[in-house]
DNA sequence: CAAATACCTATTGACATAGTAGGTATATAC
DNA sequence: GTATATACCTACTATGTCAATAGGTATTTG
């Protein structure tokens, strides 16, 4: 249900929040100290950084940064980003077609509940949880 | 996360709880009914019946039954035997090896705790909140 | 005996996952 | 001002899962 890309891209926010100190924090270091490939960090951070949560700091001495205190960092966030969706079921995915059952559906309220009570835990946690 | 197989079981045990009567109800009519491939429903069924939540009886006049009471199945045990695994993570499967980081994985208590509110969802459901 | 049913096993096309690989752009350190 | 270190970008690949389709066998009833 998680992919690596969603627990990965956790374990690098912890990464960086314990290291950044008062400067940038190369992934490769993430990397190694994670035991993870560099490459595949590269591909799963874009989002992060596009959308503000990280700054990323090309060149020499760069690297990467929080941009907010870890408990402004909610799961919810960090996990949309980086999964592809974490819907339960296909017909509550963003931008699903219209199910045509819908009306007659008998389960539809079930997933929904799953849904929320998912969506619900994930705002609970912050970062700051894992520090 | 939640694959057709899991879906399409939860439909067919609402249907068989709706037609089954006092008698049984013939897959070929739940297909029809759901709109749904018979000989994929085929393939879904063998783990509910072998565990004893359905009865399957071949020949002509047959077809499937409840064992239970609706109230008495929870939607955690047929996900259970219908899905792979339910586990949001790979580390928390059934079966899976030991992670060789869980001493030191600061993030292992979130995943299990959202573990827990699924299966405490899917626990405090029943076939009888369908009907 | 014919028909209807459950039950079994193999195959397939499409897609997602988890990377690998190679390169480009950009800023710093010397 | 050149080498180096970093982020950033795009393509490719091997593997596995999903969602069926397909064809058959076993069993019971009418």
């Amino acid at each position: 249900m998680i992919s690596t890309r969603g627990r990965y891209a956790l374990r690098v926010m912890i990464d960086i929040a314990t290291n950044q100190g008062d400067g940038y924090v190369p992934m490769k270091d993430v990397a190694l100290r994670q035991g993870l490939s560099l490459k595949y960090l590269e591909q799963i951070l874009p989002p992060l950084t596009k959308h503000g949560l990280l700054i990323g700091i090309q060149g020499k001495g760069g690297g990467y940064r929080l941009t907010r205190e870890p408990k402004d960092y909610h799961m919810s966030e960090v996990l949309n980003l980086t999964e592809k969706d974490l819907a339960p079921v296909g017909c509550l995915k963003e931008g699903a077609p219209a199910c045509e059952r819908k009306g007659a559906c008998k389960t539809i309220a079930f997933w929904e509940g799953m849904d929320k009570v998912i969506k619900d835990y994930l705002e609970s946690y912050t970062l700051a949880d894992f520090l």
